[in-house]
DNA sequence: GCCGTAATGAGGATGATTGTCAAAATGAAT
DNA sequence: ATTCATTTTGACAATCATCCTCATTACGGC
C-alpha cells in the first residue's frame, strides 16, 4: 500500500462515519457492512475493513475484541477511557479511571517495563438485557 | 461432545501440562504444538487446541488475546490477578490490583450491570528486550 | 487380557480478515 | 466541463487460526 499523499472523501467513507456516529454500541466490520447494505448503501466488505482500520489507526474509533476474538468498532470520545460493555446487546458506557491508569503505570515502572499500554474492559449484562431474559 | 463421565490421563495431556509448567510466557496453541513436536512428542494440533481449551475452562491456564487476535495461554497461579506482558518476548509478570477490582465492580454496579467480569492486561517492553534493541 | 468409553489426529470445514488488481471515482488543473 | 494522475473501490481469491468429523487408538477398571 504505497502511502497516498492525499486522502480523498468518498461516499463509502462518509456512510461509515455517519453510521458510526449514530451507533452507541461496538459492532463488527461485518455488522457494519450488513447495516449499510440494508439501508441501501452499496459498499464492499473490503472497503469496510479498510476504512475501519484506517479510522482505528487514526484514533477516530476504538477497537476491542469480543470473547471469541472478533474485532468490534465504536466511535468514542477523544479522552482516554475504558468501556463497560453489555455482553448481550453490546451497549457501551465509557468510564474513566484515573487511579487505574496510575496503578498500571506504577506496576510497569516497578518491573522495568517501558512503552507501556494497557487494555481494560468491563463486561456484564446491562439492566435492559437482564429484564429481557 | 457428549460430556465424558470420567477424565483420562494421556501422554499428550501430560506433555502439555509439563510444558506449560516450564514456560513463564504466554504462548499460542500453535507455538505449543511446535514446541512439543520439536522435542519429540508426537501430538496433533487438534489435541493441543482441545486440551488448552479444557484447561482454560477449568481455570488451570489463563488465556489472553494478542493485539492481532491470537489466543495465547499460560499456566498461572490460582489467585485472581492480571498480567504485565512484554510485547516482544512475551515474558509475563502477574500483578494484583485489589483496588482495580473494586473500582470495576463499582462502575458496573452504578450503571446497573450484573454478572460482571473484566479484562485487564498491561503491555510493555521488558528491561531485557529494551537493551536488546 | 477384555471391553466400554474417552481421547486422539488427519484432514476437511468454517469464518474472519487480508491481499490482488482491474475498473471506477476523486479532485486539481486546465 | 474535460483531462488526467492518483486514490479507492470491490469482486474474488488467499490466509490463517480454530473447530469439526469420525475412524482408529489408548486408558483403566474389571
Amino acid at each position: 500500500m504505497a502511502t497516498p499523499t492525499v486522502v480523498r472523501a468518498t461516499r463509502q467513507r462518509t456512510a461509515i462515519a455517519e453510521l458510526l456516529g449514530e451507533l452507541s454500541e461496538f459492532r463488527s466490520a461485518q455488522d457494519i457492512h450488513h447495516l449499510l447494505r440494508s439501508q441501501g448503501d452499496g459498499i464492499g466488505l473490503s472497503t469496510v475493513y479498510r476504512t475501519l482500520q484506517t479510522l482505528a489507526d487514526a484514533g477516530e474509533v476504538d477497537v476491542i475484541q469480543t470473547a471469541d476474538g472478533e474485532s468490534v468498532y465504536r466511535k468514542c470520545s477523544d479522552v482516554h477511557h475504558h468501556h463497560l460493555v453489555c455482553r448481550d446487546c453490546g451497549h457501551t458506557i465509557e468510564v474513566a479511571g484515573p487511579a487505574v491508569e496510575r496503578w498500571a503505570d506504577k506496576m510497569a515502572d516497578e518491573h522495568g517495563f517501558t512503552e507501556v499500554s494497557h487494555t481494560l474492559e468491563i463486561f456484564g449484562l446491562c439492566a435492559d438485557c437482564r429484564v429481557k431474559q
